[in-house]
DNA sequence: CTGTTATAGTTGCATATACAACTAAGCTCT
DNA sequence: AGAGCTTAGTTGTATATGCAACTATAACAG
C-alpha cells in the first residue's frame, strides 16, 4: 500500500513541478506570439536570430554561429540552407570549401529593417506574459549561459 | 545618418535582449537533460507528460488533454497514435467513434514506475540549471497560465 | 608525400510544433 | 427526415530540434 501512494504522490509532482513541462509551454506561447508577427514577412522568429547574428558579427563562421546560438549544427545547416534559398544569406568564403563564412545580403537587411516594428510588438506582448519579474529573471539565466560560454 | 544608428540599436536589443531567443534557448537544454534522462526507455518527456495526465485523470477525452496541456490537436493525435503504438494507451470509447476518451494500460503504467528515478534526477538537475529562484518564478507564469484557463 | 586522423558540413531518421485543409460524425432547424 | 452547421480528429506541409551516420577536406605524423 505504502509504495503505491508514494508512486501516486510522485506521479502528481510530476504534474505539478515539472519544470521541463513549464518551459515547454511558455516556449511554446511564446514562440508563437512572435513568429505570428512575423508571418506576413514569410520568416519566423529561429531564422531571424540568424541573421540578426550574422549581421551583427559581419562575417561569421558556421562553427561560430553554433556555439553562440548554441544551436545544433545540422539545425544550423537547414536553416541556412533554406535562408540562402531566399537571398538573404550568402556564402563569403570561395577560397575553402570547408570553413564556410556566412554575410547577410542587401535583401537580408531590408528584411531585418521590415520586422523591427512586429518584432518590437511581439517582444511587448511577451513582456505582458511573463510579467517583468519574470522577463528579468530569464534573461539574467540565460545571459549568465552566454556568458559563461564566452568565457570558456 | 540617424536611421542606420536607430536601425543598429534596434537590431542589438533584437540581440541582446529578445525573450523568444531566450526562452527557447532554455527550452532547448532542459528538454535536453530530461530527453537524454529519459531515453533509455524510448520515450520523451512530452509523451510522459501526456500519460501523466491521463494517469491522473482515469479517462480522458481528447479535448480536454488539449486544452489542459495546451497542446494543438495535431500534435496530440500524432503523440497518441505513437503511444497506442507502443502499448502505453488505448481508446476507452467504444460507443462513440468520436469523442475518444483515452485510457493508461497496465505498460503505460509500469513505464511511469520506471521513469521515476530519472525524472526526479533531471528535474535537479533542470533546478540547479535555472537555480532556485528562477524555477520558482517559471512555475509561478506557468501555474498562472494554467489557472487562468481552467477559471475559463 | 602518403596514410591516418580530426573536423566541417550534410543527410537520414524521429519527434515536436503549428497551421490549414480535409473527413466524418453528430446536431439543429425547418 | 434531409440540408446545412459544428465539432472531432486526421493528414499534409513546413520549420525546429537532436542524434547518428556519412562525406569530404584539412591537418598531421611518419
Amino acid at each position: 500500500m505504502k509504495k503505491s501512494v508514494d508512486r501516486l504522490s510522485l506521479i502528481k509532482s510530476m504534474s505539478q513541478q515539472c519544470i521541463a513541462v513549464r518551459i515547454r509551454l511558455l516556449n511554446r506561447m511564446i514562440t508563437n506570439i512572435y513568429d505570428s508577427a512575423l508571418s506576413p514577412f514569410g520568416v519566423k522568429l529561429n531564422q531571424i536570430s540568424i541573421l540578426v547574428f550574422i549581421y551583427l558579427a559581419g562575417e561569421v563562421g558556421y562553427d561560430a554561429l553554433c556555439r553562440r546560438l548554441k544551436m545544433e549544427k545540422s539545425t544550423a545547416s537547414r536553416n541556412i540552407e533554406r535562408m540562402k534559398k531566399k537571398g538573404w544569406l550568402k556564402i563569403a568564403t570561395v577560397k575553402a570549401e570547408r570553413k564556410k563564412a556566412l554575410k547577410i545580403t542587401p535583401a537580408g537587411e531590408e528584411l531585418l529593417g521590415k520586422v523591427q516594428e512586429v518584432w518590437e510588438d511581439a517582444q511587448e506582448k511577451a513582456l505582458s506574459l511573463l510579467g517583468e519579474e519574470g522577463t528579468d529573471v530569464l534573461c539574467k539565466i540565460a545571459n549568465g549561459i552566454w556568458k559563461k560560454d564566452k568565457a570558456r
